[in-house]
DNA sequence: GATGATTACGGGAGCCGTAATTATG
DNA sequence: CATAATTACGGCTCCCGTAATCATC
């Protein structure tokens, strides 16, 4: 089984918080082709559909919503590591609001 | 802060673990040159001095030593995350023996 | 001279951005 | 026709293995 680099679970959590590729893209300084290649390559080294793609955007899986956590628990570790601010703005506005 | 991949990660528990680079390099079964660019990559990320390099091998410095459990913990959720025996045996021989 | 780490160097794999394509409303 | 994802493609960066080099015994 293949290593998962930080920058893929980096792109799956930034679609999954906002259901869409397009916006994760946009977030993360990326083009959509880019951020299409990654979760193909996620999902391909997992071996599992994280997202149902449709017209406007992309659903989590059950799969999908339970590898976020996890995804989102390494990066909270790398990033503390790095020493980065807590990583996906996105998701901590709607973990910490107010 | 550029990303720290799990392969780097990986290279310096196992040279850690070991005291030796080229041990770590037969045990990742990759060659001495890329085993030295890898912890040279981490180093110059962290922007610290990871080993002290002597005539038989390579040792923690106190950033390295300070590093390891952290680097550990990532590794464990990762290789978890794919479903992968626990990272580096040779560590886990130490910490599990009976 | 043997061992262990580093450096030099080419070759190949992988990643990215642009842009064309598909699909859906 | 507008939007969102995918695919195709070319270029470029980065990583690796080989092999030569340095350093220490």
């Amino acid at each position: 089984m293949p290593d998962i680099e930080t920058r893929l679970l980096r792109a799956f959590v930034a679609a999954g918080t906002r259901a869409s590729f397009g916006a994760a893209a946009r977030n993360l300084e990326c083009s959509p082709g880019a951020m299409s290649q990654r979760i193909r390559a996620l999902e391909a080294r997992l071996g599992v559909r994280l997202f149902d793609r449709d017209r406007n955007g992309a659903r989590l899986t059950p799969d999908g919503r339970d590898l976020l956590p996890d995804a989102r628990a390494i990066l909270a570790l790398h990033d503390r590591l790095v020493g980065r601010s807590p990583a996906d703005p996105a998701g901590a506005r709607k973990r910490n609001r107010q």
